[in-house]
DNA sequence: TGTCAGGTTTCGG
DNA sequence: CCGAAACCTGAC
């Protein structure tokens, strides 16, 4: 396996905790599955090992994924100074960060997060892959890739609906068409973007948000479910009221360009307060 | 056994 | 434009 030294990188939270529903940990590593690979990461101190399979040693897949180009010190030493609430958040959770996903499996597995918790929609993404994607061992252990859109294209709702997807079974199939049909986005514009998403059926808001921030690399935004509407109303004290919009719009209007991280920590931190 | 979920659509006002 | 009910299913 290959090494990476890095410091402040928290696989567990950045992978595990919300941002991608793909990953899991058995023995001594992280393996996450994609289309058209399985990724190993193995934790250790002053950083991990790494290996990607079938095709070996693929560094600039993992530099993409985990992000591991952008300049995270500073944005933290930024966000840490703007108030008490984000500055704890940071210092709970040294190295969350956000990662680089790709486009389709990203909007396909967030239409499977409507009114579901995480480990909801974990288990609906396996049922899926084991279903449908093609099985591969890795230090034999066997994963499943997750299935192309070409493949499940063949597929009606009544198969999705056999995988508990229940009333996003029709979203799912219909997501199909659209990305089939669409190929990749023509355009970057975050309120053409924004626009684009929600026109799929079962696609809102808040999903629409959690692909551009997860997928599309919109540092700008960040998704309000109920967790990031409780940072507004109780940290900020502000009026609980706003629309969707304006909520996102105060977060973009205060975090600037480190929204995206700044909600990410700010929602792993209010969750932790209201867990215990 | 019943309630509810990190949400979206649809319908009524 | 805004609030409320309905939606599948599994987890607590």
């Amino acid at each position: 396996m290959n090494f990476m030294k890095i410091e402040n990188y928290n696989l567990e939270i950045t992978l595990l905790g919300g941002q991608a529903f793909n990953w899991d940990f058995i023995n001594d590593s992280y393996y996450g599955f994609f289309k058209d690979r399985i990724v190993q990461i193995k934790p250790e101190l002053n950083g991990f090992y790494w290996q990607t399979y079938p095709k070996k040693n693929d560094i600039e897949f993992l530099n993409h994924y985990l992000n591991l180009k952008t300049n995270y010190l500073a944005k933290l030493k930024k966000l840490g100074g703007k108030d008490k609430y984000i500055k704890s958040a940071v210092q709970r959770y040294p190295g969350l960060r956000i990662l680089n996903q790709e486009f389709e499996q990203t909007l396909l597995s967030f239409i499977l997060s409507s009114n579901k918790s995480v480990k909801g929609v974990r288990k609906a993404v396996r049922n899926l892959t084991q279903a449908y994607g093609e099985e591969i061992s890795v230090n034999n252990i066997s994963f499943h890739l997750f299935p192309s859109v070409k493949e499940l294209l063949k597929l009606q709702e009544s198969d999705f609906r056999k995988l508990g997807f229940g009333f996003r079974a029709k979203y799912f199939k219909e997501a199909l068409n659209r990305l089939s049909e669409d190929g990749a986005l023509k355009f970057r514009d975050e309120d053409a973007v924004r626009k684009y998403l929600i026109s799929f059926i079962g696609i809102g808001d808040k999903v629409a948000d959690c692909i551009m921030v997860f997928s599309l690399g919109f540092q700008n935004v960040t998704p309000l479910d109920v967790w990031g509407k409780k940072v507004l109303t109780d940290f900020y004290k502000v009026n609980p009221k706003l629309s969707y919009s304006e909520m996102r719009k105060w977060y973009q209007n205060y975090f600037g360009e480190n929204t995206a991280l700044a909600g990410q920590f700010l929602f792993e931190y209010i969750r932790s307060l209201n867990k215990s």
